[in-house]
DNA sequence: CGGTATTTTGAGTATCGTCAAGGCCAGTGG
DNA sequence: CCACTGGCCTTGACGATACTCAAAATACCG
């Protein structure tokens, strides 16, 4: 169905769902990844599968290895919300705790690592470090939401989605999706469509794609297709979207280890 | 200055200030409570006075005793952008980690009770379920950023007021700041002024005044002044603004105790 | 190659931002 | 005590932006 310009590759194995994906928990003990390790399982989501359901408890916590994760809220008459993404390295689940706020879909292709909750859970209890990863993650997380909030707070839809695409390149800057061939300019490809975009953004569809090819018009951007977008001017457009310094700050810089 | 219609009242003493305010910490062991007990500092801070400057690394971890402190960051050109408010019970800080990303600022005058953050960390080494209850805090802030992406979501600024309103209505019926004598309708105090609501909203203070008092003329609110609003048809607020059964979710309901 | 969903474009209307002016309240100084 | 001042809220008029409805173009899928 929709979004299938990703390409699909068929898992991985379970030591590099845990050592080299889960970045806060690269600087655990050894023993404790070999744990972890043991009771991971990878599981594959195509696009526009649900991976977790509203108001369940689900019964693992995961982190995404591969693809994209859109997080949303659905309403009783049928409207969805979306409320975040969540890309290659992040965690979700709750841990201690009840059912999820919201419900989780895979934007593209995803592959995620899951760890069954109870025995995660038991973990932590021997090993504290495991809790303070999550809660690192937890705190990184809200961050991101955060930066989210000053995104959604321009007036503009053509300032919001200059943010969301700040946004997107810098996380995938992140975890080296971005192709960066020095000379060359950055491409991102949009996980979302038109319209899940316009929910997200707090816009219509159609105002979406008048700001892309507003964006364009300006040379901030090109529009290869309509999910492959090249970053002709980041500069530009993170001065459009008020994300100046953000770019020095926790959601973007933060990638430290776990001091001990 | 502003706002000073906030009733002063000088400190609690500092049992108060852990057994009563800090709803999560509400459970915990005796013995833990009496050790926090004895690194507790109260603070006072008058509205408009900085709590906790962007980027700099308090030396305390701290929760809020009574008033509002208003979470924003400052750009280098003097415009600040206000990204969550704080009301009684909510902790704030950083455990474990580095800088603060955003600035603190007192939006009433405010009581907060303060944890020197090495000692504060040193209790977690002791007591793990101290780290539990700060990450179940930690979880609940998140949800609450994403409702506030709910609410900035919403195409008109009247929506988003709406949402606003609705939010600090049921955020202070938990805390019990709500006026709610049954056969009265509830009434709230606007802890922002127009201009910083305005920042907040995605809006212009002028457009903050008409949504205001579009509502009003709906019959929707009732403004008694500019700060002291009367709510006239809560569910009518709600349902303009997509909160519909968000009633129901954590960031409304969940307030439990820490099963042990 | 046809059918469907999605994106794009266009025209008209509603909403919001901008600029300007007026009103209200508190604090200040004569 | 009163006039003055400054800050904030409110109101009005006008231009910019976004939403609505509709239709065309494009991409996707069998």
């Amino acid at each position: 169905m929709l979004l299938k310009r990703q390409n699909e590759r068929v898992t991985g194995n379970v030591k590099r769902c845990i050592a080299a994906d889960l970045r806060v928990m690269s600087s655990l003990q050894p023993e404790l990844l070999t744990a972890l390790q043991s009771i991971a399982r990878t599981l594959h989501f195509e696009a526009g599968q649900a991976v977790v359901h509203e108001g369940e408890r689900p019964n693992y916590v995961g982190a995404v290895t591969e693809g994209i994760l859109k997080m949303q809220k659905t309403f009783p008459d049928g409207r969805e919300h979306i409320v975040g993404l969540l890309v290659e390295g992040d965690m979700f689940g709750r841990v201690h705790h009840g059912a999820h706020t919201f419900s989780m879909e895979a934007a593209t292709n995803t592959t995620i690592c899951a760890f069954p909750r109870t025995r995660f859970e038991s973990l932590i209890d021997a090993w504290p470090e495991l809790e303070q990863v999550v809660l690192l993650d937890i705190l990184d997380e809200l961050d991101r939401a955060r930066e989210w909030m000053l995104v959604l707070a321009n007036h503009r839809t053509t300032e919001r989605l200059a943010g969301f695409l700040v946004v997107l390149c810098r996380r995938w800057a992140n975890v080296a999706k971005l192709q960066n061939n020095d000379e060359q300019n950055p491409e991102i490809q949009i996980p979302l469509s038109r319209r899940d975009l316009a929910h997200f953004l707090g816009a219509r569809p159609e105002s979406i794609s008048r700001a892309f090819h507003a964006l364009a018009d300006d040379l901030h951007i090109r529009i290869k297709t309509p999910y492959d977008i090249e970053i002709l001017d980041l500069q530009e457009l993170i001065g459009m979207c008020g994300l100046e310094d953000f770019a020095e700050t926790a959601a973007f810089e933060y990638r430290p280890s776990v001091s001990r």
